[in-house]
DNA sequence: TAAAATTAAATTGTGCACAATGCTATCATT
DNA sequence: AATGATAGCATTGTGCACAATTTAATTTTA
């Protein structure tokens, strides 16, 4: 390919995946307007859901994201009600979150979202586990660096 | 999977889609750097190399950016003199892009970067070329609604 | 143990991203 | 030609996303 075919928008990996990402957003917000969430929330809650009380680095290292990004999210939640931050008794530079009763009942209330956004992408289901197959294959790739 | 299983993040397709997306975008930082631009201002560049003249809603459908987004970005490349905006003497709504000197110049200088990127995303081509084609399915499918 | 280095969050500043709204210019209808 | 509808872009407000810096707590080292 040459030089000037290589910056054609329609040779781009890069690019479907960076619009698709959007569009995919898109498609879950008036699921999680009635949660009154927003998908990177979204993300934060079910990392919570799967283990409660975790720390926000730990949270940032499993959603990719940094302190910058998550110390505002994580105060909407928790004005939402949804969580606390508690700073550690014995590392007072170490912020616990922990779900509140009101978070921990969103997980029922969520719980049909996974099943609707399938539904709305109408797609064979093995392209969708192959999809997910190659992106994890690239982004652990990207990941050792 | 039961409704738990549903939740949990790595059976998410969309969590990988949403992550890979946001560390290329950074891998591409380093190089965009050098042409002081981000990768959405390249996106809107590599519209315009490709067709000098069109429009704000244009680009707009090309990237599925709307004029929230693409106005201050745009305001951006003006103000860094990369293309100029102009709005049409037959309708006056329509604003007009036009490449500047400098803007024409910079793919000159940014036709290393598809070929840098492929060898920063140590995947097999073939895996690159099967990720491309199932986004653009699926960007299809969601598009067609 | 005092000083230096490290660590975890928070803060600051810039730039998307998008829903909702506003503002003109143009077009359609009468 | 005046009225109403539509189209194209701009503006406003909220929420990420992230680099860079700051602050405070802890650990390491001299």
């Amino acid at each position: 390919m040459d030089t000037t075919e290589s910056l054609k928008l329609t040779n781009q990996v890069c690019f479907p995946l960076y619009a698709l990402s959007k569009e995919i957003t898109k498609l879950y917000r008036p699921l999680l307007d009635t949660l009154d969430m927003t998908y990177p929330q979204y993300l934060v809650m079910m990392v919570l859901w799967e283990k409660d009380g975790l720390t926000v680095s730990e949270v940032g290292e499993k959603l990719l994201l940094d302190s910058g990004t998550l110390t505002p999210l994580l105060k909407r939640l928790e004005n939402k009600s949804y969580l606390n931050r508690i700073r550690k008794k014995e590392d007072e530079r170490v912020v616990q979150l922990f779900l509140t009763d009101g978070g921990r009942n969103l997980q029922q209330k969520a719980c049909g979202i996974p099943g609707e956004m399938l539904e709305k992408i109408t797609v064979k289901h093995e392209d969708l586990l192959q999809l997910k197959s190659l992106l994890d294959t690239v982004l652990s790739k990207i990941q050792q660096k």
